[in-house]
DNA sequence: TTCCAGGTGGCAT
DNA sequence: ATGCCACATGGA
């Protein structure tokens, strides 16, 4: 696979082109509950903050991965965005050794063939999985968007509509800002009461207490977190205040590169219910499953499940 | 109105 | 260790 790094086209223009690029289909990536800040636009591309940038993503069924950044003082760097879309996993192989464990799987690989585990930042995904418990992923995206707007950091602006919006002039617009996850030190500042209009409910608490913890150390513990066995990164996670094993598991398989982790929540439930059988508070049971019969990419096939279940509901 | 959503904290056994 | 249940919010 080679990468190839443009230079800048006029102010502010950077581009990345990742060629021979194979299981990728932004759609299933971007839309398989792994993240919640992407947004597809008109032409099929996706746009969302990440690494410090707003970036726009689009890919050709021939294997060009284009990364586009639209707004963001960082530069594009090869290696960080090699690794935020985890292209140095053959994940044709992993899809043949999971396939061949099972035909429920392998038919749920075959549904989600384009499925790719991002490597996302720890923070914002730690903060992203605390909102989305016992709460729906349309408004899992709004209250983070709104957290975003209220107390983060401009990333930079950019002129490019919004998705969903019908707009029948295309006229350019205003520039609209997208905002970073805010601060630990940011967070761990504010009382419930700031949070009000976040919506968050009762998990505003959560956030705040959380955002102490980890900014009691700047956030190193943290940031060691991604050389920490998947036992101890669990261990340090679940200490955190709205942080139980479900989304311990989300966040160490979405943000730190932890392919054995296996979240079970609903959905993963109902699978395991309905196609492998299990009953459905039989929890421990599926844990162990998962472990035996997945192996070292349980949460990969976790994923593959989850959007399969989902998408045929 | 009731039920549900990528569950967890707190408390009683 | 395990089993309940309350917890905000908004859409179906």
């Amino acid at each position: 696979m080679i990468a190839e790094e443009q230079e800048p086209v006029g102010k502010n223009m950077e581009k990345l082109v990742f060629e021979g690029v194979r299981d990728f289909d932004p759609d299933q990536i971007f839309d398989c509950g792994q993240c919640f800040r992407w947004e597809k636009q008109p032409d099929g591309s996706y746009i969302g903050p990440a690494l410090g940038v707003v970036a726009r993503v689009s890919y050709e069924s021939g294997g060009r991965l284009v990364i586009e950044k639209l707004a963001g003082s960082r530069p594009l760097l090869e290696e960080e965005w090699r690794h935020y879309f985890d292209l140095d996993r053959d994940y044709g192989e992993i899809k043949k050794l999971l396939s061949s464990k099972d035909d429920i799987l392998a038919e749920a690989i075959k549904y989600g063939q384009g499925i790719r585990i991002l490597n996302q930042d720890k923070w914002e995904t730690l903060i992203s999985f605390i909102i989305s418990q016992n709460n729906n992923i349309p408004r899992i995206k709004k209250c983070i968007e709104k957290l975003c707007e209220r107390f983060g950091e401009c990333i930079g602006e950019i002129s490019c509509e919004k998705s969903g919006s019908s707009s029948q002039e295309s006229v350019a617009r205003d520039p609209v800002c997208r905002w970073m996850m805010p601060r630990p030190q940011v967070l761990a500042a504010l009382s419930p009461e700031d949070l009000e209009d976040v919506r968050l409910g009762y998990r505003a608490r959560y956030i705040i207490e959380t955002a102490r913890a980890v900014s009691a150390d700047g956030g190193e513990t943290l940031k060691r977190t991604e050389a920490m066995t998947s036992s101890e990164a669990y261990q340090y996670l679940t200490g955190l205040c709205g942080v139980g094993p479900k989304v311990a598991n989300c966040i160490m398989l979405f943000s730190m590169g932890k392919c054995d982790s296996f979240p079970i929540d609903v959905w993963v439930r109902r699978v395991m219910s309905e196609l492998y059988g299990f009953s459905e508070s039989d929890v421990r049971g599926m844990r162990s499953f998962a472990a035996e019969h997945f192996g070292e990419y349980g949460g990969i096939a976790q994923q593959y499940l989850f959007y399969y279940i989902r998408e045929r509901k």
